[in-house]
DNA sequence: AGCAAAATCGAT
DNA sequence: TCGATTTTGCTA
């Protein structure tokens, strides 16, 4: 499709603009357009549109032209609701290809991309009609209450109506009072996005002159809260110079709210609005980036060379080696070049200590995105990002900020490359922020870094395939040691009678040792919960979600059996709903399990655990991790949330408390995903001047990734992963599809998948698995079942794509199949 | 997505 | 058999 096409306006034409709505629809709606309004319009404004019955829209302009729709009549927009675009061309672009290549429709990348309050919702309002003689026995009771209503507020909403009439379906009873023509109904838009406003006061105008300004201290003698106001009022104003907050005002001369609004009131003072940004920068003086040691200016050096040939390169350096620096260096050359640079990072890696590293480095330059933020505050970046502002030059985000309308790109970063939580699982676009990050560079013809300590199998692919440069850094920050990694045989503890609980004598010395000494112990179990499994002694009976097909694991904390798919939980049954037996055992471990161990084991010590549960609230992560810097954790128990960039300096041990349930994960990036994890976490060790220590507690020591990862061999566990991916055919050498069907119906998933793999299988041969029961079958009372597409290297990407959505129309348009959902991931 | 018409359910 | 609930179809 061509975008923005400048149409020469005739005045005679009539004009249309098709429209993006942010709803899952493939096709693009056509509206038509004053001759005014095509002259005003340019593609990425809002449009307000009516759709369907009643409902009115947000649209967004992608085209404007004078082809008549040929089968329907096409209807006007409701309003223009912008003065200029809010996004680029290129953005544009930017959104048909992701729209493309993940298979998901632009409306879909639309609700992704917009902050939510660009997206206006319209309401039903109904009103009384004026000059209706209504009989009163004529409505129902509930028709009555409407009425009755509608006397004291001339408007209400739907909203309102449900809680008058406390139900949840009020549509039948305003369709009756509308056919009795008692009400009216229209639909509102309200502007979602409000500017936050400060409040500043000024002395009033009249009392310039100094008499007056005399007269008035006179007359506020027998008001002296009020006259001390007044006089810090002008203290302020003349060490400042600038406008004056009230707040501020207040909270200077310790006067209350009301004594300036007195001052207000009585025309003294004048009040006054000044638009603000809710983010704030609140640093202080900037810092000079610090001076790199010789192996990260090497490093440095060669990224610059690697950019003469390559676009795109990796940038391999071990764990706390310093990468941070090497970026700040790239990003300071970007910034002299007046080029805004996007830094992505992992949403679990944003945290305020690197922020913070940036801000100390750039100020008010750097700005952050995440979804942690409020609709308000995501449109204040927007709009600083789509305007080039001063204050949105480093671009400092999680996975969305891929979508925000950068201006002038000069540099793309992606941190923690390998990790999995870039791909977005649901909803769609299911797309790859590192891989959409990659596309978005070559649009803007610039460069990107892509930084790791464990790259990902794909792109250390594709840089020894020569399509990604590659930079190593092998050297830790001042030189210090990669910490010892020791593996415990736990099948032969259990032998020798050396485990209590789960905890070998080796562990249990090793955190003696460490915490005798001061230091801090990290352990690392990668579950939730106290027990994944409840089982009866005498049966052998488990508990089952109803809703899903999985085992319920108990939270001791609530003393409840919990499903971790759906949220179902049920208090602990005190015997076993099957036999009756009393004795229940827990099998298999949680984090909240360890930690109740770990307090047994080391009383006298400070142990938290760090897992979703305890971490739910706004801050709660935060708080674990400044308490764990200020050294008041001596023990910190969690999941893979500790893996994540933080830099813990007193951290002297990590004990990763069962490595095999990390590696018999089933999935093909399993071994690769261990590897990673326990690197990272290794990581966390050591990291000042002392070497670090790492147990890894296993039944299986000789498995060749714990190997690897004892002798930090990324480079032998890559060879290896490869082979194994070559041989089963998965990326990187393959490319993958993925389609889930859901249905509640098990039958029609059954049938419908074989029809639809049937049917892919007369395209692509052996190159589709299944269709295969995903290890969780059932979930939230919906059967799923998986298909798996193989592309070989070779295979045209957009022709298979192609050949998938054939085959999906035709699957679509058989009736028996049309209400099975099908999902399509691509890359997944 | 959201709404209305159509189809199915279920208790009298 | 009627009314309630779920499923299906369409939006410009």
């Amino acid at each position: 499709m061509v975008f923005f096409v400048q149409t020469h306006y005739l005045w005679h034409v009539k004009h249309y603009i098709n429209v993006i709505l942010p709803i899952p629809l493939e096709k693009s709606f056509t509206y038509a357009i004053t001759n005014a309004e095509a002259e005003f319009l340019k593609p990425g404004m809002r449009v307000s549109v009516p759709f369907g019955k009643s409902k009115i829209y947000t649209a967004l302009v992608i085209e404007i032209h004078t082809i008549a729709p040929l089968v329907y009549e096409a209807k006007d927009i409701h309003q223009i609701l912008d003065d200029t675009p809010i996004m680029t061309p290129i953005q544009l672009e930017h959104w048909s290809w992701i729209s493309k290549y993940y298979m998901c429709t632009l409306g879909e990348v639309m609700r992704a991309a917009l902050p939510n309050a660009f997206i206006l919702e319209s309401e039903t309002v109904i009103s009384r009609k004026s000059d209706v003689e209504i009989n009163d026995q004529d409505l129902e009771d509930d028709e009555f209450i409407v009425f009755e209503a509608l006397h004291h507020q001339s408007s209400l909403k739907i909203q309102d109506l449900m809680a008058i009439l406390d139900k949840k379906n009020v549509l039948p009873v305003i369709k009756r009072l509308l056919e009795k023509k008692v009400i009216s109904v229209k639909e509102e838009i309200y502007e979602k996005y409000k500017p936050k406003l400060v409040r500043y006061v000024k002395l009033n105008s009249s009392y310039s002159s100094e008499n007056e300004l005399q007269q008035l201290l006179d007359d506020l003698s027998r008001a002296p809260k009020q006259r001390d106001v007044l006089m810090t009022l002008f203290s302020i104003s003349a060490k400042t110079k600038a406008p004056v907050k009230v707040s501020e005002l207040s909270a200077v001369s310790n006067a209350s709210a009301s004594v300036v609004k007195a001052l207000i009131d009585k025309n003294i003072l004048e009040e006054y609005h000044i638009q603000t940004d809710r983010i704030q920068y609140l640093g202080d003086v900037k810092e000079a980036s610090k001076h790199l040691n010789k192996h990260q200016t090497c490093a440095l050096d060669e990224i610059t060379k690697s950019f003469e040939k390559q676009n795109i390169t990796l940038f391999h350096g071990v764990t706390s080696s310093g990468k941070t620096e090497v970026y700040v260096k790239l990003i300071e050359e970007q910034l002299k070049r007046k080029q805004q640079v996007l830094y992505l990072l992992p949403e679990i890696a944003l945290t305020t200590q690197l922020v913070e590293r940036l801000q100390n480095y750039f100020g008010e330059q750097v700005v952050v995105y995440h979804s942690k933020y409020s609709s308000n505050e995501r449109v204040e970046v927007w709009n600083n990002v789509l305007q080039n502002s001063p204050q949105a030059q480093v671009i400092l985000g999680a996975r969305s900020a891929v979508l925000l309308p950068f201006h002038k790109l000069g540099l793309v970063i992606v941190d923690e490359e390998h990790e999995s939580s870039f791909k977005q699982f649901d909803p769609a676009p299911r797309y790859h922020a590192r891989d959409t990050a990659i596309v978005l560079a070559s649009m803007f013809k610039c460069k990107t870094v892509l930084g790791s300590a464990t790259p990902s199998l794909e792109s250390y692919y594709n840089a020894m395939q020569g399509k990604y440069g590659l930079v190593e850094l092998n050297q830790r920050y001042n030189n210090v040691l990669m910490p010892e990694i020791e593996l415990v045989d736990v099948k032969d503890k259990h032998k020798r009678k050396q485990m209590q609980g789960h905890f070998s004598d080796r562990l249990i010395e090793e955190m003696n040792e460490t915490l005798k000494n001061g230091g801090q112990v990290i352990l690392f179990q990668n579950r939730r919960g106290f027990s994944p499994i409840v089982e009866c002694n005498s049966c052998g009976h488990s508990p089952q979600c109803p809703n899903c097909d999985v085992s319920l694991t108990f939270h001791q904390y609530r003393n409840q059996l919990r499903c971790h798919y759906c949220g179902y939980n049920v208090v602990l049954p005190k015997t076993c709903e099957a036999c009756g037996s009393v004795e229940v055992d827990a099998k298999g471990l949680g984090t909240e399990q360890v930690e109740q161990e770990v307090k047994g084991l080391f009383p006298q010590y400070h142990v938290v655990r760090m897992d979703l549960d305890t971490t739910r609230g706004k801050h709660g992560y935060e708080k674990i991790i400044t308490a764990l810097e200020q050294g008041e954790i001596d023990i910190l128990v969690g999941t893979q949330m500790l893996t994540k960039g933080l830099d813990f300096r007193n951290v002297k041990l990590v004990g990763v408390m069962n490595a095999d349930n990390l590696l018999n994960f089933p999935d093909f990036r399993a071994h690769e995903r261990s590897y990673q994890l326990m690197a990272q976490v290794s990581g966390r060790a050591g990291r000042t001047d002392e070497r670090g220590k790492v147990l890894i507690q296993t039944y299986n020591p000789y498995h060749r990734i714990l190997q690897q990862v004892s002798t930090n061999d990324y480079k032998q566990m890559y060879k290896e992963q490869l082979d194994d991916r070559h041989v089963y055919k998965y990326p990187p050498l393959f490319r993958m599809v993925r389609l889930t069907f859901k249905h509640k119906d098990y039958q029609k998933v059954n049938v419908g998948a074989e029809w639809y793999a049937k049917s892919l299988r007369m395209v692509f041969g052996q190159h589709v698995l299944g269709p295969e029961f995903p290890p969780v079958a059932r979930i939230r009372n919906q059967y799923l079942k998986h298909i798996l597409i193989k592309i070989p290297p070779g295979q045209s990407l957009v022709k298979t794509k192609e050949a998938i959505r054939k085959i999906n129309t035709s699957f679509l348009s058989v009736k028996a199949y049309r209400s099975i959902r099908v999902v399509i991931n691509v890359d997944n």
